[in-house]
DNA sequence: TAGATATCTTCGTTTACTTCA
DNA sequence: CTTGAAGTAAACGAAGATATC
């Protein structure tokens, strides 16, 4: 769905240039025009990653001509680190020769072909050190800011849909366990009325000695001679074959409470 | 070594824009 | 054709982590 959508994203020539936003006079942005890391993380000084290279000139909005939205010929406006870096460059790196006075934010929508190599970026690698951020910009025809908020926000619909996978497995995780318990719970019945028939209990033998713990109340079935529980448990009692071997009913439901 | 500075990330939110009834 | 609600994506801001000077 939301891929589809990103497939129809239309092509837009927009305007990136607008007044500073009064709040955010000194901005982070400021900071970027001074130093940037290289791919190691250290700081380079004296280049401005939020500054569109000036060889993004040309253009190449020819592929989409003609499915521009009517309502794509706008500019963006607020942001911290935008206000300055943006100022007189469209998202193709073109100067604006339109000062516009509109300090309402304003929001572009990636083209078609943007989407799809971001997309195929991303896939890659989910990160993206200084320098590949750039050379995507450049390749793009986009700030690097912009870049950086498209994988931030994509980041963040990867894990909104991990945790909605995660969600579902859990869920029906839940659901067999709840089905699961529920069959040994009448098991369990069905058991305990069988000992309340003292003709049909005379003739079974045990099918095994089970061994309850009197602290946890837990029943272990003995393997080679020696049960862990009773390994475990010093005081662990042997019970008859037919005793409770599963924890009281309000006990296994404990789980299932929330 | 501590503090200042700069940048990154995530998270939550805002807002422009699109879709659809 | 218009409109309003709902959904989506771009952008923002705060806070925390980390690295450098």
């Amino acid at each position: 769905m939301m891929v589809e959508k990103e497939d129809l994203a239309l092509s837009l020539s927009l305007n990136f240039f607008h007044k500073p936003h009064p709040l955010n006079l000194i901005s982070s942005s400021d900071r970027n025009s001074h130093t940037c890391r290289n791919e190691d993380g250290r700081f380079l000084r004296g280049f401005d990653v939020n500054r569109l290279p000036s060889t993004v000139i040309e253009h190449e909005e020819e592929e989409e001509t003609g499915v521009s939205s009517p309502n794509s010929t706008v500019s963006s406006v607020s942001g911290k680190r935008s206000e300055r870096e943006d100022h007189d460059v469209d998202n193709r790196g073109n100067i604006s020769d339109d000062e516009d006075a509109e300090t309402a934010r304003k929001k572009l929508r990636l083209s078609k072909n943007q989407s799809a190599i971001l997309e195929e970026t991303f896939k890659q690698h989910n990160t993206l050190n200084p320098k590949q951020k750039l050379a995507l910009a450049k390749q793009l025809g986009l700030r690097p800011r912009q870049v950086e908020v498209w994988f931030q926000n994509r980041r963040a619909r990867t894990k909104l849909k991990q945790t909605e996978v995660d969600c579902e497995v859990l869920k029906r995780c839940c659901e067999n366990l709840t089905d699961e318990n529920r069959r040994l719970h009448k098991e369990v019945q069905e058991l305990r009325a069988l000992k309340l028939s003292p003709q049909f209990y005379m003739q079974m033998t045990p099918p095994t000695t089970l061994t309850m713990c009197p602290s946890c109340e837990r029943v272990g079935v003995p393997s080679n001679g020696v049960d862990a529980i009773s390994q475990a448990h010093p005081r662990a009692v042997h019970m008859g074959p037919w005793a409770s071997a599963a924890p009281p009913a309000h006990r296994m439901f404990d789980v299932f409470r929330q």
